[in-house]
Parts: C-alpha cells; structure tokens; sequence
DNA sequence: GTCTATACGGCGATAGAC
DNA sequence: GTCTATCGCCGTATAGAC
C-alpha cells in the first residue's frame, strides 16, 4: 500500500491519483465528489483508484490526512515550542496567513469534514500527537505556564489559554474559511482578497498582541 | 408555492417538510442529504417533498435561505444601526454567542454551502439586503465613519473597517466552526464546550475592546 | 394533497483481458 | 499495473391511483 515501483513514465500513478483526489475532494466536497472526475483528473482509468486505494473512503481519509496535516502540523511544533510567547502569536500568525494564502481551500474543507464525519476530529487529533510528539493539552498547560508569567511579571494582561488560543487561531482562519462570503460582503476579487491578507499580516500581530498588553 | 390550507391535521406539511430538511441537510451536507431521509423525519412520503419544492436543489436553497437569514440578519441590522462602536461590538458577541449556542451546527453548514457552491454566496448578499434595507458596503463605510470619528477623538486605536469587521465576525463564529476539532483539542464534551461558551461570553467584550483601546 | 409504484440514470465496485 | 466492460444498488424524479 505504501510501497512504489520506478517503472511508471512520470510520476507514480498512485501519487498522482492522490494529488488529483485531493484536487476534486476540497473542489467538490467529499459526498459531491466523484470517482470518475477524479480518474479523469489523474488521467487514469476509475479502476485503478480501487486498485490502489480499494474504496471512495479510504482514499477520502487519505486526503483528509494529508490537508489537515499539512494545515496543523507546523503550528503545533511552534505552540509545543520554547519560543517566547510574542514569538509564538508572529510565528503562527505568519505560517497560517502565508499557507493558506497557497491554499485557501483548506479551511473550509477540514471543518466540512470534521463536522459531517465526527470520528475525523479524533483522526485528526492522533495525527497531530504522532507528528509533534506531544498531545494538545501539553500545549495547552505550557502556553497557560507562559502567560501566568506573564501576567505575574506584569506584562501581559490575563486570559485563560484556551481563549487566548482560540483567539488567535479563529483569527487566522476564519477569513479563508469564510472567503466567498468575505469577497461578497467586501467586494473582492481574488487579487482584492490578497490585498486584504497582506494587509492583515501586519494588522493581525498588532490587534493581537494589543489586547493583551498592560 | 407560497399558500397554505389550514387543512392538514398539526403543521402543514409543506412547513414540516422545509424543518426536516433542515436537520438532515445540516447533518449530512446538502451532496450527503437523502430525499427518503428528509420524508422519513417529516413523516411523509418522498413524492411529496417534489410536490411542494420540485426538486433536491430548490428544498436545497430554501434551506439555506433559512440557515443563513437567521444568523446574519440580526448582525447586520446591528452593524447598521445609529449604535456606539463599543455598544455594537458588545451586541454582536452577545448575539452570536447566544444564537449560535442554539444552533451551533450553522457556521459549519453555511461555509461548506458556500464554499462548494459558488451562486450562494450572491443569494446570501442579496438576502441581506433584502432584509435590512442596505447594501453591506454601506454598513462598512459607517462603521468606517465611527471609527475615523473615535480615533480623531484619541478614544480608539487605528484599524480598517474590514479588519475590524472580520476581526470580530471571526471570534464570535469559528469557535462554533470547528466545533468539533475544538472539542478534541481541548478535551471537551458538549457540556465543556458550553461552558466554555459562557466563559467566552465575558473574556471576549474585554479581549476585543482591550485591543482597540489607547 | 398524499400515497404506491416505477422509470431512469449514475455511481461505487469488481471481473477479467492484456 | 492498467485497461474495458459490466454488475448491482441507490437516488432523484415522475406517473398515476385514491
């Protein structure tokens, strides 16, 4: 299942019926996609998808896994970090603004996701532990160990760490989970909608870090 | 399509079909929702959901009509209101936080419906419209004008209206968004995640307003 | 208005040739 | 490993009785 031979012309067929899974599941969510839109994609025949994959499910989680990984893995290592904690509201700031600038999609496919299919969110939260080594509540309990620090040391204005976590994530993703309503509603195109989070990577660190100083 | 008889025994069955189609759309997906499902939790027979809406599509967008009306007509009237700024932000958070906690499954569903369907996203704007009377640039540029007005005065931080606006949209709706995914992060079930709501209820009047303040 | 029965197409999945 | 052909089910939609 995981193995691939060099035999194939250009790139294996496997990974390319992933990637064009992965196109046609965000495009067309994943009830409304279709086996055949996605053979079609890769440019193979719909038998080969069962062959490597044996079933719309299975090739389903396997996309899942692969957005939603590459969605959260790199803000959990900056969360579980040492970093200090200014550092940390820059560094995700900046890593989401900039990944979901390449991939605006992704929000709004993981939490279709999550919400039609619960045993994804435990999916999700495993994938998460094996690749930070360290489970979201360790990272919970270390950023409220940073705050009280703060907060003793006068610097910082006190929060509870899960809003002051959720806080920053809401901000983050929101505005490209909600793109389509955010273009009507402001009345962008998509170059208007980068302009936008350009200007937001500066105003977003400053809004947040405003809230909580003294 | 729009008359009713005060015939049918409890409610129409046009109005209890509309409500059973609601759940099983919120709980599927609209790809995901079945016919047979939505007349089995009405109570009726399938041939007559395409009496009363024709077709999948059109019970579809009543649905969403429906959904997408009842969370962000009152925000709207709010954000357009003669209201102070901080009046307005405080009223918002109350609003959401109370309206979602009734129907916390609505975000969710209203971003996968536009996300996946493109024309929504234009029936959503126009709805709003419809139901407050003006055109949401309207309400950005007066929420532009009061901003201008308390920062000329030294009573509030510099900040673009969209910013602002996204801003306090993304902390009231994301948290119910990704519900679920939050629930696993922070280990919560659905009693947990209300009182984490409640919580959220006080800290995020202070957390918004603190980052705007001087 | 509400039901039963059925037409019709599409989709996931498999068999089997090459 | 990749293809063609086909099976069998399920889902939307309609016809027609009551």
């Amino acid at each position: 299942m995981v193995k691939k031979k060099a035999k194939s012309p250009d790139a294996d067929a496997e990974q390319r019926i992933l990637d064009a899974a992965h196109v046609v599941f965000v495009r067309r969510g994943t009830a409304g996609a279709r086996m055949q839109e996605i053979a079609d994609e890769a440019g193979v025949n719909k038998a080969l998808l069962h062959y490597y994959f044996r079933s719309k499910d299975r090739l389903a989680l396997a996309v899942f896994q692969r957005v939603a990984g590459a969605v959260f893995g790199r803000i959990a290592q900056v969360l579980a970090s040492d970093a200090e904690l200014e550092e940390k509201v820059r560094g995700i700031i900046a890593i989401y603004l900039d990944q979901f600038s390449k991939t605006p999609y992704a929000p709004a496919y993981v939490i279709s996701e999550v919400n039609l299919h619960p045993e994804r969110a435990s999916q999700f939260l495993e994938m998460i532990s094996r690749t930070t080594g360290a489970a979201p509540v360790q990272m919970l309990a270390l950023l409220q160990r940073q705050i009280d620090q703060r907060v003793r040391a006068k610097t910082m204005r006190e929060i509870a760490a899960d809003q002051f976590f959720t806080n920053l994530i809401s901000l983050c993703v929101f505005p490209f989970a909600a793109k389509p309503l955010l273009c009507a509603v402001l009345q962008l195109d998509d170059a208007g909608f980068r302009e936008y989070i350009q200007r937001r990577k500066v105003a977003l660190p400053r809004f947040y870090l405003d809230a909580l100083r003294i």
